[in-house]
DNA sequence: AACAACACACTGACCCGTCGGTCATTTGCC
DNA sequence: GGCAAATGACCGACGGGTCAGTGTGTTGTT
């Protein structure tokens, strides 16, 4: 019994670092010009060794991403249940912690393998949205309606669309993948703008 | 010179039915996974044909971004100069435009491809940042100075990041690419509270 | 303690289907 | 009949997936 669970132990540390290589490469090279041979080596084990922890290359995609977005949404959803403040702070809280969470180099380069190659991958596609993008939705759609329950914000139809109080943070994590070479962003600043912005916009 | 010029135009006419078929393919499998063979099809001439027009299946895409990519930014340049009336309303005609322009199909598969292969394509990253995203910054921005210089606005950080302006209509691209299936959105409506929320904020 | 038999994770050379690119041939126009 | 444009069968490289073989650690026997 404790044999077996050092074994299960070992394999899943394992399946782990199979795992970041893949991201790596995928996300340097894409899913189809990636071949299963440079996984294998960035993870320091030979090709057929991956078959051995992942069915196929799509399997492996799949356990790339799958592996990459769970955690995140955790942090925001508890965010909200434990605070007690205003709803200004709460939804202040809420996207800095978005910016730091998207910022992540993983957690970007999940969201642009899901972007490039969703066409392909309809579930994984599906499962992002039920279990990253209907959560962080509904969060932040829950603190703007505190802030308009309590008077705070005024009564705008920007609650159904956490799609605006986000968008910002989105692109500026396009906009560090794809153009950080040629002008990098100041993500810090942006991110104070937006949020000046913001709620300049939305209190009473 | 008549007959010369009348071939010109067929080639012209030729290349862009290929490069609209290519875009489509591109756009429904990626760069990698689509087959010359399979944009021939899509074109109705034979795979050979499509490199009696394009050098190989790398310059086939560099000519399907650069020929969908150049058009749509002249048109907000030229909103800008023609506008007399208040920043506001230039702004706001700005945004609905490039909410127009940027959910336009073929525009938002070209940007989500330059996001799923920009690793590979250095050179036309750039193009693109230089052709399109440089203007629509600069543009965007100078909307935002002229608010500012004429006490429309108040005097915010917005104008040094303009992406805090179109985050949302970029995310509303992205958005209808990958989850209309699951949850289509209205984008009139957001773009009504986008401008609302945007406005309130920017006020004096 | 020494050794044999076994288990099993790991390896990488190989197999074979796929697809980018070529070019000898055909088609269509004057 | 001459010429350019178009064709698609063909070639060769490439890469996903396989599997016979290797090395290491464990168990059982004397």
């Amino acid at each position: 019994m404790k044999q077996r669970s050092v074994t299960d132990e070992q394999r899943a540390a394992k399946e782990a670092v199979i795992a970041r290589a893949a991201l790596e490469a995928f996300a340097e090279r894409g899913f189809a010009s990636t071949r299963v041979a440079d996984v294998a080596q960035r993870a320091g084990v030979a090709k057929g060794t991956i078959y051995l922890y992942f069915e196929n290359k799509t399997k492996l995609f799949e356990g790339v991403v799958r592996t990459h977005l769970v955690p995140s949404i955790a942090s925001l959803e508890g965010l909200v249940a434990a605070h007690e403040g205003s709803a200004e702070e709460l939804l202040r809280a809420l996207i800095r912690q978005i910016y730091v969470e998207i910022l992540d180099p993983s957690r970007s380069q999940v969201m642009r393998l899901l972007i490039a190659e969703g066409r392909s991958f309809p579930d994984l596609v599906q499962v992002y949205f039920e279990q990253v993008v209907v959560r962080a939705k509904t969060v932040v759609g829950a603190a703007l309606e505190r802030g308009e329950e309590s008077g705070e914000f005024r009564r705008t139809s920007a609650k159904r669309f956490p799609q605006v109080v986000i968008g910002p943070v989105f692109m500026a994590t396009m906009w560090q993948m794809l153009f950080a070479d040629h002008a990098s962003l100041d993500t810090q600043a942006l991110c104070d703008a937006h949020l000046d912005v913001l709620f300049s916009g939305l209190r009473a």
